[in-house]
RNA sequence: GGGCCCAUAGCUCAGCAUGGAUAGAGUGCCGGACUUCUAAUCCGAUGGUCAAGGGAUCGAAGCCCUUUGGGCCCGCCA
């Protein structure tokens, strides 16, 4: 147990003593303390001022007078607040030791919400045509930073990326490629996806603008796509996987995986939609309209005032929308897989396996990604769609809240940052657009990182080899990357600034990093192995009480995390870690004390605070070097 | 016209779910600390009508309503 422990202490002692007075169904707080309010607070005094008739500090007074008659082995003292607050101060010789303890074992951190059940969580998902920009970076950290979280959480996770490759903007390189002569390779030394986004893409989109005629070819191109066994669905297929293998390099390279591709294509083709449709109609979730500005179409009615939503066109197709519903049942498990599955050929970085659908039914391997509930990330531009599909799945599955739309605000980008990339936009940010060629992309992000992070080790650490740099800059790049991602809000846009955004001081990946560097430090210097069989009783500094609740409070940021989907909660629990033990660091010495008792006691602090540091940063996917 | 989101220090953001003490960080500006376990650090100073107005409450940055400013979404596109 961690710091909980103390709470859950106080939490019953008190329901006690307000079971003695006869008062019950009183939802009071227990919470670790403000600075210079002691350790833990509660404000039951407050809730019981009117019930009493009495004040809040009055009411603490007796309280705290009660509280003295309780067994407790984590409390030493309790104190009324003038303010009315009542104030616990902890027993810190047998805390320390319940927190440091745990903080040892492989399981510190972990907090059972899931009990084993699966969860899918979908994120990336970007159309096969183009390199990451820094937009979809976003979306892959939440998802990846998220699904982590709920493992950490006892969650089974499935994580799916979804591969749209059969859409318009599939279609368009595909048209760059087969009718405006875009060679099949690269510029050398440009990666594929690259090309395939700066290149062609963006020119071929242009043409279009020129060429109303165009579109015609456009069409064909697209409804080529949709039959399997077309020429043009067959390069396309070539054409795609390629981008899809340079987008997966620039994930690996971020240190996100995925347990499955899900293929549009597949989706289309499985019969799948037809199923559903059938469904949708038995369920009375889908309407025909036989006039109106909708006539000959499939609906489904819009609540309220809202607009009611096509999904079958009067032509018989299937619109955007209506493809996702299918994939959506088919992550809840409400579907007969129509799927096999086969391994991605090249392999993930760590040792995940890395599987993909299949329609081929030779060697059919069967697999289940499936999950009770669903987390799919995506933008909250497309808030409206995954509220209709929200809606629908909670009428298939009887449980509210099995699908879950995670959304986020977009990056956009400064004004001076859009400037580079020859757009004036006087003053305001700039939404990107990869159709406009308006991006940064993420390889390149994480290449000026990498530089920067490389000369400043470099100077840093003249004596090292460049592998060795190599691999710290690596660590360091990725980490602020990621941490810039994350450290908001989901509901805050980012805007993204090559040159602001890619800081290495202050609150960032680095700082945090640094902390761990100098811990390890220590530890590397101290030449002992630390233990957890020390006098805790000597740990009493201020500096070193806070941080030992702070790595107290891992579990309760876990638990926090994961009941609001929210992955900036551990982000912000990894920067007050190292803000703790900065403070610690300055103030309170370890080595060469000549107090050997007092050096083991804080060398098993210092160790221990390494060890939840890593694993909170684990949550993030950022690692922490030794040295930097 | 309808819907979603945002507004807290010069700038970027925490805090808001679950109301309660003295509203916190980073950054910027100014001033200090490297002969020390790594200065990617630390300490100090500066900086606030919590967008505005109203309501319920003993008590509001937080809850309710209204207004203003900003962003996004609303196709038989994807």
């Amino acid at each position: 147990m961690t710091f909980k422990s103390i709470l859950d202490e106080i939490e019953n002692n008190l329901n006690k003593i307000l079971s003695d007075l006869s008062i019950s169904d009183v939802k009071f707080s227990v919470e670790p303390a403000k600075p210079g309010f002691g350790d833990v607070s509660s404000n039951v005094s407050y809730l019981l001022a009117k019930q009493l008739k009495k004040s809040p500090k009055e009411i603490a007074e007796m309280i705290s007078d009660k509280y003295s008659d309780c067994t407790s082995t984590l409390v030493l003292k309790s104190e009324a607040h003038t303010s009315g607050y009542l104030n616990f101060y902890a027993n810190w010789d047998n805390l320390s030791q319940l927190i440091l303890s745990e903080s040892y074992l492989d399981t510190c951190g972990d907090v059972d919400i899931g009990n084993d059940s699966t969860i899918v969580v979908e994120h990336t998902s970007v159309n096969p045509n183009k390199a990451l920009h820094i937009g979809h970076i976003r979306n892959i950290i939440i998802g990846d930073t998220i699904s982590r979280i709920l493992h950490k959480a006892k969650y089974k996770v499935n994580v799916l990326n979804y591969i749209d490759d059969s859409g318009l903007q599939v279609a368009d390189i595909i048209v760059g490629f087969k009718h405006f002569g875009y060679d099949q390779e690269s510029p050398s030394g440009k990666k594929f996806d690259h090309y395939c986004g700066d290149d062609v893409y963006v020119k071929t989109t242009e043409k279009y603008e020129a060429d109303p005629n165009l579109e015609e070819i456009r069409k064909n191109v697209l409804k080529e796509l949709e039959d399997g066994d077309s020429e043009t669905a067959k390069f396309a297929d070539k054409i795609t996987r390629r981008v899809l293998a340079g987008q997966l390099e620039t994930c690996w390279n971020l240190d996100v995986t995925y347990d499955c591709l899900n293929f549009e294509s597949q989706i289309v083709r499985s019969g799948l939609w037809d199923k559903i449709f059938e469904k949708l109609k038995e369920m009375k979730l889908v309407e025909f309209e036989n006039e109106g500005k909708n006539g000959g179409c499939w609906v489904i009615r819009g609540e309220g005032k809202e607009d009611d939503k096509v999904i079958v066109r009067s032509n018989g197709t299937a619109t955007y929308i209506a493809k996702d519903i299918p994939y959506a049942a088919w992550k809840l498990g409400l579907l007969e897989d129509p799927f096999n599955y086969e391994k991605y050929a090249s392999e993930q970085p760590n040792s995940r396996v890395l599987w993909q659908t299949t329609l081929n039914q030779t060697n059919p391997i069967s697999k289940n990604f499936t999950g009770d509930k669903v987390v799919t990330v995506i933008d909250s531009r497309q808030a409206r769609l995954q509220k209709i599909i929200t809606t629908l799945m909670g009428k298939f599955k009887s449980v509210p809240d099995a699908y879950n739309h995670l959304g986020y605000e977009s990056v956009t980008l400064s004004s001076e940052t859009a400037k580079t990339l020859g757009l004036d936009t006087d003053g305001k940010q700039a939404q990107m657009s990869g159709r406009k060629g308006l991006y940064v992309n993420a390889d390149s992000v994480y290449e000026i990182l990498k530089k920067k992070t490389k000369d400043e080790t470099k100077k840093r650490h003249p004596e090292m080899t460049d592998s060795e740099i190599d691999s710290i800059a690596h660590y360091i790049s990725v980490g602020t990357l990621r941490y810039e991602m994350i450290k908001q809000d989901l509901d805050k846009i980012i805007t993204f600034d090559l040159t602001k955004s890619l800081s290495l001081e202050g609150d960032t990946a680095p700082y945090i990093q640094y902390t761990h560097a100098r811990a390890s430090r220590i530890l590397e210097k101290s030449g002992r192995i630390p233990t957890i069989d020390v006098d805790f009783s000597l740990l009493k500094e201020q500096s070193e009480l806070d941080l030992i609740k702070n790595i107290g409070l891992f579990n309760l940021q876990v638990r926090d995390a994961t009941n609001n989907l929210s992955p900036k909660v551990i982000a912000r629990y990894c920067h007050d870690l190292a803000v703790s033990f900065n403070s610690f660091y300055e103030k309170s010495k370890v080595l060469a004390l000549g107090d050997i008792d007092l050096e083991n006691s804080r060398l098993c602090l210092v160790n221990s605070f390494k060890i939840v540091l890593e694993k909170a940063l684990d949550l993030l996917g950022i690692k922490a070097p030794d040295r930097m």
